[in-house]
DNA sequence: AGCACGATTAACT
DNA sequence: GTTAATCGTGCTC
């Protein structure tokens, strides 16, 4: 019997909540049969037009339409010219807002994450947002998928439980340019060192 | 261990 | 034309 996807409900609600939520849930990624699966680990949250580090400040673009969309899809884009990056959009329809997954721990598929990650030791195959999306073979071809409905691609599950206490805030990462207040607003979730060892 | 930089594309100004 | 929600390498301390 499978686990239950987290249901659309749990992504219509405050972005920034959903990414403290999101520590912990299990990501699964379905590719050529094979289920590959992490436990979340880092998030961080783009919230609102008037976030000037979320891709919507500047309102709606061809790009940032699916954060407008509702919630439960993927919005999966292209940095740096050579990374993908993957989020889930969050809140109500028509209020743009995503998470953005930034690390995880492999749980299934080692061998397939391994291969896709030849070359690095094993602390450094999903520690980063881009080698997420490297690991399990996510690129922009799943930009707008559903995470909640039928689609086997990619979802999510419940994983472990991480007590409060072990949940560290802090600023996002690579917001170079941005202003205050939004350079250093602390939406940015990691679980902490001490709760990790309890799995690992 | 920590910092600086280049890679390489597309969205947006 | 500029910038970017990053990563890996190579250098220095």
């Amino acid at each position: 019997m499978a686990a239950p996807r987290l249901p659309r409900s749990f992504f219509a609600r405050d972005t920034v909540e959903v990414a403290r939520d999101l520590l912990g849930k299990r990501i699964v990624r379905e590719y050529d049969g094979l289920r590959i699966s992490g436990i979340i680990l880092e998030t961080e949250a783009y919230r609102g037009e008037e976030d000037l580090a979320c891709h919507a400040r500047a309102g709606r673009t061809p790009r940032t339409e699916i954060m407008y969309g509702p919630p439960g899809r993927a919005y999966i884009y292209f940095v740096y010219g050579m990374h993908w990056l993957l989020n889930v959009v969050t809140e109500e329809e028509g209020f743009p807002g995503a998470v953005l997954i930034r690390a995880i721990h492999p749980e299934e598929g080692l061998d397939f994450i391994s291969s896709r990650r030849k070359g690095h030791s094993q602390t450094q195959w999903t520690n980063g947002p881009a080698k997420i999306c490297q690991a399990l073979a996510i690129d922009g071809d799943l930009n707008g998928v559903d995470v909640c409905g039928a689609d086997l691609q990619i979802w999510l599950e419940n994983g472990v439980e991480i007590e409060p206490e072990l949940i560290q805030a802090g600023p996002r990462v690579g917001l170079n340019s941005v202003l205050d207040p939004w350079k250093s607003i602390a939406w940015r979730f990691v679980v902490n060192y001490q709760s990790l060892k309890a799995f690992l």
